[in-house]
DNA sequence: TATGAATGAGCTTTCATTCAT
DNA sequence: GATGAATGAAAGCTCATTCAT
């Protein structure tokens, strides 16, 4: 089994889910995704689930349950170790240079990301209008990954890499521009020839060095 | 009568309104944007803007056109003069500096695109799932206002100001890092704490410098 | 003018109608004969005459008037001269036949007929279910003009023109027969190529001698 | 089960319709019949069945679908017998004069005539303005039945027993007939008294040998 | 456990009618 | 008289949820 898969599974098997729910996860996913989460309606789901529509509510007493059901596991089991997973590797400097660590990190899960996205759509579309969505996040994304995130930061800045900034809004920019390099190239303009290794060679080389000319 | 009011009037005011159309369409914006729009009843939205249901439907001949008819004349009447306007002070190298542009170009927007946030946020949340939008945004962001930011990044790079990347890629970057500001601070973490003068700068010296120390 | 524009004048023009008022009965007619009455929406009718909405209800009460307006002066002024204006020449021996009698009756009147056919439309498919135009049509058509039938029925019995069936029952065989033919001809096979001269030869010949071979 | 009952069953019982979807048709056809498709509303069809107004939506999506399947399926299971059934018979010379087979037809299907009445209300109410409910008619009735009277009309024509107009005529003016004798008794005129034997024999003789007076 | 018919509240939309201009 | 914006009741229809089987 992959690591991706691996990764897949914990986010959805782990608590031994008959072959109906997770035909009904997949439905939901594929659903919420396509036309977001209020306009999908349970029975469209149940349909492509190839289940009744009872079944559903067997599993989830309502709706936002199961969509909870879908986005709470990526927060809290995916998002954080796809971030943290390699950091003992950084500050044990397996990665001399800050380029190398995003290139390493970005190429090694550019795939899950991608199989990913439909989820992490609807993790951003929803987390707007579902508090307790944005509850979670919150405590998730913003006060645990950040102040993990902090540690390398500081280490790399302690190496004298990075400037000065402080480790928040250094994180702040780089997951910025990742994740708008995912937005532009996978939500709004997926249509568009893109060359995506030269382009996430352009983001890592404007991270690190920005857009001025130094000379 | 300031910039912002005209620009706001030129939105919305132009096919002179009647006054419930105006509470309508005030009333729309903002639920729309607390709830998204498929969750937002026609009737909530009447009886906020104290009118009759079929008022709405007088105006608009269905939801969505109501919809369009808020986020299309942003595409194409506030979007682009928002990004263009002062771009042949660029050219007439009133900036000497693209720090100086980017920073005057943010600072005296930033007002108006708080206010105009909500719509913002409606234009991002349903360009995925509204081929109508998706398709005037492709035209009116990626096809005239790419083009024309080229020719001011082109400027710049043969004064020797910027990098040698594709305009493109660079307009990319660019847009993605005041989005990004402008998402993390309003719409992800509002409640945070944020010195907002302080993370412009940032946001900027980053765009220009990235995160690499120099030395 | 026309023998028909006369009638068709009679029917709406005695009442000294504005020339709005002409517009709204042609598009009223053209509109419930199309869709029927239910399915015509005012608002429709307003559009095809060029009139505001409310014109309509400062002549008509209500929508259900307009019905009437229309279809009441054609059973009073129309349908009954229709039948009976020729008989005083019946009577007075013109036609020495009944064949004669009904190729000349359906001949000269069968042009006006398709152009009142629309009129006459809404009246069959309303009668069923408008008590108001029920009433109106009993004592019109049935009472009225059917005892005026009899006479020039009688008048050929006299003649032995005629079988010997009582007079109601070969007013409505014949009436049956010509309207049954414009409804085959006009209102369900419209599309069907008809040879209209043959056809109504046929009629007149079916009505006289029935289908039975004799000899 | 008597024969009528046999065929009410053979148009609405096949699909093993459940109890509801039953009293829904039962319900619709009354509703339809009384006020017109257009007037009639699902809310109040389907409180004259007992159920919820979305029952009726979960079996037919839209209300224009309930029309057909009332309808369709008279068209296609129920005319074409009545009119077809004892073709053989009268092929067979078991009725050795029109006549009889005429009164043998009209008699033995005037029952389950009447009691078809209602949709056969319906199906001539909306025929004019359900493309729909045209094409089928014109596919059904026109082309199928028309072609199998032909037959028999054909087969007493040799027999010398019917004029040699051309077989579509015969057959158009011996329904327009039936059918005119069966709208004016039931649907113009119930209330009038009606001695019904003596009318379909009228009707028989006038087919047959018309209005002249022969001697 | 799984089903899917049934529900009824609530949705978007239509429409005859009113009324200030 | 004529207008057309405004109305609100009612239309057709959707949908999350329930429950008997």
């Amino acid at each position: 089994m992959t690591e991706e898969e691996l990764m897949l599974q914990q986010l959805f098997d782990e608590d031994k889910l008959t072959d109906k729910q997770k035909k009904i996860i997949v439905a939901a996913i594929e659903t919420f995704s396509e036309k977001g989460y209020a306009a999908s309606s349970t029975s469209e789901i149940a349909k492509k689930a190839g289940v009744a529509e009872g079944t559903i509510f067997r599993h989830y007493k309502t709706k936002k349950e199961l969509l909870v059901s879908i986005v709470a596991p990526l927060m809290s089991k995916f998002i954080a170790p796809l971030v943290v997973k390699d950091f003992h590797k950084v500050l044990d400097r397996e990665y001399e240079t800050v380029e190398e660590f995003l290139r390493a990190t970005i190429e090694n899960r550019r795939d899950l990301l991608i199989r990913m996205l439909p989820v992490v759509k609807i993790m951003f579309q929803e987390i707007p209008f579902q508090p307790e969505l944005r509850e979670q996040f919150l405590e998730l994304v913003v006060e645990n990954i950040f102040n993990s995130v902090e540690k390398v930061i500081i280490g790399y800045q302690e190496k004298g890499l990075l400037i000065d900034m402080p480790p928040k809004s250094i994180a702040r920019l780089t997951i910025t521009n990742i994740l708008g390099y995912l937005f532009s190239r996978y939500v709004l303009f997926p249509h568009l020839d893109w060359d995506d290794d030269l382009e996430i060679e352009r983001t890592i080389h404007f991270i690190m060095n920005g857009l001025g000319k130094k000379d």
